[in-house]
DNA sequence: TCGGGCCATGTTACAGTGTATCAGCCGCAC
DNA sequence: GTGCGGCTGATACACTGTAACATGGCCCGA
């Protein structure tokens, strides 16, 4: 996993899991600071429920459902509902902080640099749990080509692969 | 919409709406016939709700979610169960006769031969609700390409597109 | 012929996913 | 202050999907 194939700045992000930074000095900030920061230079609210869920997604490095987000924020005379996290899930979506996953109806956090039009591949991994994202151009290039040359026009492409990333094939290979 | 890259027999199948049949010759069979020959060939059970099923979504056209396949399926003394309706979906999905849309819980009908491995591109029409399947080799090799070298075995893949079919966007620009 | 396995279906209950709606709160502009 | 808009809490509900168990038909070996 974590071949995420277009870098802001030039180098491979391998996400090290649940501490939410990622491994170099140009980028140390943690998924919530980097959030923050961004809500702010947008104007907009970055509240502490909808920190938490961040927080709580990107602590997990999978694919999570909103009932899950739930249950890991829920405790210690603390009860968050779930229709609370759906509507921090719709803002971060819409902030690109979190990606929706069709085919598992969960969320994962994401910590790119991507427009909204770039069309991603989600690489879920049967094995691990794992995903990985990458923006793949020759991917799209076909993809468009294919599109205009059937008329239709484009809003929002989904595309996710499953199988099994290369950690667990090299670790199914080595323990037989 | 309608725009099948990949032929069977070198046409484009222009499958015909509620009526569930091809516009020419070689192919004047419906879509329950087809799956009747189909299952009678691989020594499978194409029982009534197994065809009517099928029949309701062929007749559609668009994704249907399995609660309204029961729904246009009840009625006049029969009541057929949701659950009976998603046994019958996973058999046809298993056969090929159907597709699940991820992004939208909902199945269509295929009426089209292409092999388990192939990955299909589904083209969704915001405007008209219509969708339309198509086998997009470039994509396919270029994805393949991409997963090879980010080290993932790929066991299935999900393209589905939402946008505007070609006869909507022409609609929209004759009528403004 | 009888019994038993297998398959398809019916039925009920339940788990999981997502939305609608109303109410309270807070910060800010007028 | 008063209103207004954005955020959250809370309840209820709709939609999607599965588990578990029972029934009936069919084939097949005893
Ligand atoms: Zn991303
Ligand atoms: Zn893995
Ligand atoms: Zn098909
Ligand atoms: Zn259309």
């Amino acid at each position: 996993m974590r071949a995420y194939a277009q870098q802001d700045h030039g180098h491979d992000h391998h996400h090290d899991g649940a501490d939410g930074r990622h491994g170099c000095g140009r980028c140390a900030e943690s998924a919530t600071e980097r959030a923050e920061r961004l809500c702010q230079e947008r104007g907009l609210q970055f509240t502490p429920l909808r920190r938490d869920v961040l927080a709580v997604v990107a602590a997990e490095g999978r694919p999570l459902g909103a009932y899950d987000i739930a249950e890991r924020m829920s405790g210690q005379g603390r009860r968050v509902a779930a229709v609370s996290v759906y509507r921090a899930l719709d803002f971060l979506t819409e902030q690109g902080l979190v990606h929706r996953i069709s085919s598992r109806n969960a969320f994962v956090s994401c910590e790119h640099d991507h427009g909204d039009g770039a069309s991603l591949v989600f690489l879920i991994c049967r094995s691990c749990g794992g995903i990985d994202e990458m923006t793949a151009p020759a991917v799209e290039s076909a993809l468009d080509a294919t599109l205009a040359q059937a008329g239709f026009t484009p809003t929002s492409r989904i595309l996710e692969v499953e199988g099994e990333c290369g950690s667990c094939r090299e670790r199914r290979r080595r323990e037989g």
